[in-house]
DNA sequence: CCAAAAGTGTTTGATTTACACCCATGA
DNA sequence: TCATGGGTGTAAATCAAACACTTTTGG
């Protein structure tokens, strides 16, 4: 049946399957997370996956992509960058392409669908269990490139509220590249990168000195 | 009447069109270029663009661009990656998307079609006119995409013969970042990386010293 | 006054840049 | 012997990494 259904898609004038899939990244307790579905039918029913869907041309695929993160958490107007499209995801339907974005979001600006069918999720991205559709590689490729880029442009800003302390901007670093770094020496690059500015404000909280708090000092994406 | 037709293209079960497209490089007479084509019949009738084709899922998009460059140019197991994917190439027609990828080719080892309907002919980097389907944009980026790779990685050796002088390695360099570079410090940056490597072998040719010949150390695509 | 996190500088080594002269060859 | 391009080294500047003590606060 499946077959039958791959040969004739693989035909030439069978109509592509155009597919969009998001990985939405957050930080969550000091761990780099991605958001999951829960597979409820065929193929690949059970399994997790990323979630995504049909592409229908009404709009591009940048729109599809910010419409899917839109609808999963809530956040709009963050971090969403193209990773890749592939053809070999779902090997019993070869004439479909899946267009790959990944996506920073602030977690607690968050809220997830609560649907019943879907269960999303968020997921460890340093302990996955085995994806649908090969997702376990696009989340590969996706956390190489945050981790890329974390070093040459601004885009943590994604992950991080507007005002943040210089610990805070540094747990995220930690969790993304899963590494302690030098207190002193990163201050000193974030600073003089300038992606970050002092707001002038501090944060009390607790029996010790008050926190600096900074901002980026763009929400555009910026490369350095 | 765009309009008209872009809407019902934008119904949800309009099947859409998937291409597949490639910039391909070669440095010619110092001069980074790229392999275009004439457009013979609308839309964008008159303009060159990038050669591409549709993809009709018999093969993956990675093959269907590696076939497309063979057809093109003769060239094989060449250095072919992918750059990004758009929706938004052809405003005629929205339900379609566009993979492209970019190729490094060695320019004498090419035999271009000799298609009266196309033309193909290598035009200058630095100077293209105004391109179908805005192809100047898809270009812009994959050049950005070589510069980049270029310093961290050895996809040089898509561009050069099996065997070739530091001088000729230099001169693909910057050609590409257009750009002069610093002999002595080129050199030993090269060797130090430790992507070429010399094969013994001298070159004579003009009346001064015979130059080393190298090779790279991989032929397979390698990260620094 | 104690515990807890914030804030701050200096030294060392590695990397990058700038720069000028001798070498081998063919004509 | 001369013209041509091939080959080489060093000094200065910049950048990255390692590392420990003082400050401010609340309890």
């Amino acid at each position: 049946m499946a077959s039958a259904r791959s040969n004739s898609a693989a035909r030439s004038n069978a109509a592509p399957l155009v597919a969009t899939i998001v990985v939405i990244f957050a930080v969550i307790e000091g761990k780099l997370r991605v958001l999951l579905v829960h597979r409820s039918s065929e193929p690949e029913q059970g399994k997790w996956a990323l979630p995504g869907g049909r592409w229908d041309g009404s709009e591009s695929l940048d729109e599809s992509a910010a419409r899917k993160l839109r609808e999963e958490t809530g956040a709009k107007g963050v971090y969403l960058e193209q990773l890749f499209t592939t053809s070999n995801l779902d090997p019993s339907r070869p004439a479909a392409v899946a267009v790959a974005y990944f996506a920073l979001v602030e977690a607690n600006r968050v809220r997830l669908r609560q649907e019943e069918a879907w269960r999303p999720a968020w997921h460890c991205v340093a302990d996955l269990p085995d994806l649908a559709f090969h997702n376990n590689r696009v989340i590969e490729q996706a956390v190489a490139r945050v981790r890329a880029k974390l070093e040459y442009t601004n885009i943590a800003y994604g992950l991080l509220p507007e005002q943040f302390t210089l610990r805070e901007l540094q747990e995220t670093y930690e969790a993304i590249h899963q590494r302690p770094l030098d207190r002193r020496n990163f201050r000193k690059r974030m600073l003089s990168t300038g992606i970050i500015e002092p707001t002038g404000a501090y944060r009390r909280e607790g029996a010790h000195r008050p926190a600096a708090l900074y901002r980026f000092t763009s929400r555009e994406p910026v490369f350095l």
